[in-house]
DNA sequence: TATGAATGAGGCTTCATTCAT
DNA sequence: TATGAATGAAGCCTCATTCAT
């Protein structure tokens, strides 16, 4: 009968979670899998969340919002817009290796289809983020004129699937540099190459 | 007892299992729901198919088989490289639309861990096909100097990324012309542009 | 399409049924195992048994009297006790060795509740019969003074005994001249020895 | 929901387990049939035992650990070998009408394949201490020539047999004492009648 | 007389969730 | 705050039986 802080619980179980979720996904993931994994019971885990999908929802909301605080709001406060870009892959990448499970939000496995509504929320704000530096390239002249939404949009999609394969097919993995090559290659202004 | 020809009842099914594994994923689909789909008992799924695990595996390979002839063998016959790339993306993009469930192919949820072999070795013919049109380009100068290989990879990923935006945010999607544009830009020769 | 004499159909059913009822079991056996033994349709054999307890049942009476005539009967009209009894044991042996199946008449295995009375009037008919025998030697002065009824009991129990391990146990088979030659000394007067 | 102690539980299932297996065999008797015996809910069952067969499994080995120690294992101490073989009919049968599910071991009905092993190794160890006993008897001039281990079998169907009747048709159970006597009179030299 | 596709109840098992302690 | 025995719905699958052909 360990008496830990109520805190400290709810910590391991979080962290349980989201090993286990990542590792087996939702389905695959059972309450007594968590609760074992956490050190504590089955009924403990109803103590601090209401069921299996109030956790898993609520594993997707703080992933998504350390997405956002880490990767993508540092991106505002670069000045180049083709180093803001590089940053995002970059980050982005990076933040995916440590956080495999973050496919989870990126990828959104079938079956998962609560928690939806946060991720459109995110994705909307990625989106903006990166139309922004797309439009501040074009009106600098860096980059050519092309619709910057639907630049965002490809570039979100293109680190999507590489999300994608770094869970589920890393020997298709690519090399970080070809692609930002080839992606800048595109959207640079001849004269900036 | 609604009399069918054996022929009808399997295409049923599959056409129900296709519908409902892309819409739920392997593990949100019952056979219960199969059944009720196909407009056959439960019992009757198990005339045709062994079981549920046999039967998405031959949803699997039958749409692995279907992309390779109808997508990726036809592009063998094409000359030019960029003009390859371009039938890439629309053929594969259009074969996505008619088969939403594609993502289950490229996609790979959790849990779906079978059929993992047959993947990998379309993923393989895919991104030689790809590597090959790109040395063509390289060679004829049309394209810039670069890996063969990992733009193959790149562009699997991109082509990944859009599938599973196709079935999961499709507000995410970008436009292909846009995509292909800035593509083709990254790739090809400023004395090409 | 086979046309079939009907004759010939049911004779392959019931051939089919013994053989399978006796390698796997009521419960181990199923109708489509049964048909497709006797090479016909699982429809088919509605036509001749109403349902799969009738068939048993029919198998069941079947080799009772098989038994009953080819075993017990014959018992009567041999003059000598000792030899009726060495008759008994040698022929149901036998019998039992060509019907394997017979454990299902004589065993009852677990589940097998129909067919109870047919098989107990049966059995009461051999012990009558044995319990003759065994009398007729008692007088003769052949046996000691022993419970003819009670002896009749023994004997088939040991029967019993012989044909479940003929099914279940071989390797805990006796030889059967042992046992006729102690069971014979335990019965016969110490002046027939 | 009734708590109870874990350990009641347990033996409740064992209890109701042992009373349906033996009433209608391991086919015949659901899960659902034994977690309502006992009084509990059908995970419940799977809280004790990780499957149907591995209950079963338990039952018998028990069962047979009990005859061993209870039965078989006394019998070495008795000095007079027509003693040790009375007391074996005796206390088998005796533990038999308190085990009536004993059959389940000694009979082993179809489809009840695994335990196989285990049965085994103790009809080797009962023949064994038979046959020891046969055998003393053979060189204290008691018992007639014979071979011990043929005897030890047919004492061992025949005890067989009186069990399967224990359970199956109690109208053709024979008295003991009738055996015992025609058994020993079998065995016994004429100079020791 | 014969077929075999179709049915659906029911078997085993899992697992999210509850609640007495 | 914590436990873990208990629950019961639901999943996969089998199989005796039916019936349109």
């Amino acid at each position: 009968m360990n008496k830990r802080s109520g805190h400290e619980s709810r910590k391991r179980i979080i962290e349980s979670a989201v090993k286990l979720f990542s590792q087996s996904g939702y389905n695959g993931t059972t309450m007594r899998m968590i609760a074992k994994e956490a050190g504590i019971s089955v009924g403990g885990l109803y103590l601090y969340f209401k069921n299996k999908e109030e956790l898993s929802l609520y594993l997707i909301k703080e992933k998504l919002n350390e997405f956002y605080s880490k990767v993508l709001l540092p991106l505002k406060d670069i000045q180049s817009p083709s180093q803001a870009l590089k940053e995002y892959f970059t980050k982005a990448i990076e933040f995916a290796k440590e956080n495999r499970e973050l496919i989870i939000i990126h990828g959104k496995q079938q079956g998962f289809a609560f928690g939806v509504e946060i991720k459109k929320e995110l994705l909307k704000k990625e989106r903006e983020i990166l139309a922004e530096i797309i439009k501040r390239g074009i009106e600098s002249q860096e980059f050519n004129e092309i619709e910057p939404e639907e630049v965002a949009k490809l570039l979100m999609n293109i680190l999507g699937g590489y999300l994608l394969s770094v869970v589920v097919e890393p020997e298709n993995l690519f090399k970080l540099e070809v692609c930002i090559d080839v992606i800048l290659k595109g959207l640079l202004k001849r004269s900036n190459l």
